[in-house]
DNA sequence: TTATATGTGTGCAACATGCATATATTGAAT
DNA sequence: ATTCAATATATGCATGTTGCACACATATAA
């Protein structure tokens, strides 16, 4: 087999999809390319501070101290005191929730679509054919909250995921 | 099988792929994330218009009359006359071609790794599944250009692509 | 010849981002 | 207890990319 080709097919879908991905869920956060998972982050992270929000996105502190302020002022999420007096604890708004499902549903449909034309036996396998390369992808503990920053975690908990358990593995050796 | 577990997972596999190749192609030609899709597709499609350009892109025609002449403040490529007297026929100077170059080998290299913890056996049958999956999830032809903007037409030629293929039927209807 | 469509380029404003910096709070060392 | 470094948040500023509206040139059709 050419390796090379099917190298460049995965390059290819995983632009398609993320373009996808990127066009749904932005547009129920219009608020840049990281606002979709500021909010599912927050959602399943509630109480988390700005710097630790800002290192799973990827961004500046900076950029995303623009970012909340922004969310906030959509009335998407608000900063409450955190336990450190210099921490900012961020918690969703109902309606930030409500976006926060909306574009987890939004992206798993969407999901779902791209697995329509494989049988149950084809999504069985690709399953644990993605599973495979997720783990050896993943860095460390960092890079695997990135990479999950967009995940639904009422699909695909943390102690069943291969990018956690990868980082964990990592981090122990 | 979980379906949605599947999904969630190709949807983490595809964003962090991308990310690693936007960070590893921006790098070779650092104007604005769609520099490296112009270059590689000058390259493939020399003397096309800024136009068409655009469209495959998905920029706007302004953004890519700008993104041009960025470019071609670099000398990665030039503006020659066109058929046409409106239109300009898009080259890459013998810079332009070695950055296009080194974008592709850089992307392929990030992808072969991804690659790395299957089997032979392994990887040819992610291969099929790939194409089933992208072959689906092309719309028409000026998607299946915008899917393969990045593509390395050197290991993966039209006549072979899966969303080539799939344009082409979709356009017969 | 006139009207319409197509292709290119520019003025302008909006937006997200990073750097440098200011301020406040915590914790540790003296 | 005081001082100093580290941490967290916020802001001023500059930069860079983008889209919209528009101007202009060229081609095509009526």
């Amino acid at each position: 087999m050419n390796d090379e080709r099917t190298a460049n097919l995965l390059g290819a879908l995983a632009l398609a999809l993320t373009d996808t991905l990127t066009e749904v869920t932005s547009a129920r956060a219009e608020r840049g390319a990281a606002a979709p998972a500021a909010l599912v982050l927050v959602s399943f992270y509630p109480g988390q501070s700005i710097d630790s929000l800002a290192r799973t996105l990827g961004l500046s502190h900076s950029a995303t101290v623009r970012l909340v302020d922004r969310l906030a002022g959509d009335a998407l999420l608000d900063r409450r005191d955190g336990a450190d007096g210099r921490t900012t604890a961020l918690h969703l708004t109902r309606k930030g929730r409500a976006r926060a499902d909306a574009i987890l549903d939004e992206r798993g449909r969407a999901l779902t679509g791209a697995l329509g034309p494989l049988s149950t036996e084809e999504r069985a396998h690709f399953s644990q054919l993605l599973e495979k390369v997720l783990g050896a992808l993943t860095r460390d503990r960092q890079h695997a909250d990135h990479i999950c920053r967009l995940c639904d975690e009422r699909v695909c908990p943390a102690d069943d995921c291969p990018v956690e358990c990868a980082a964990v593995e990592r981090g122990e050796a």
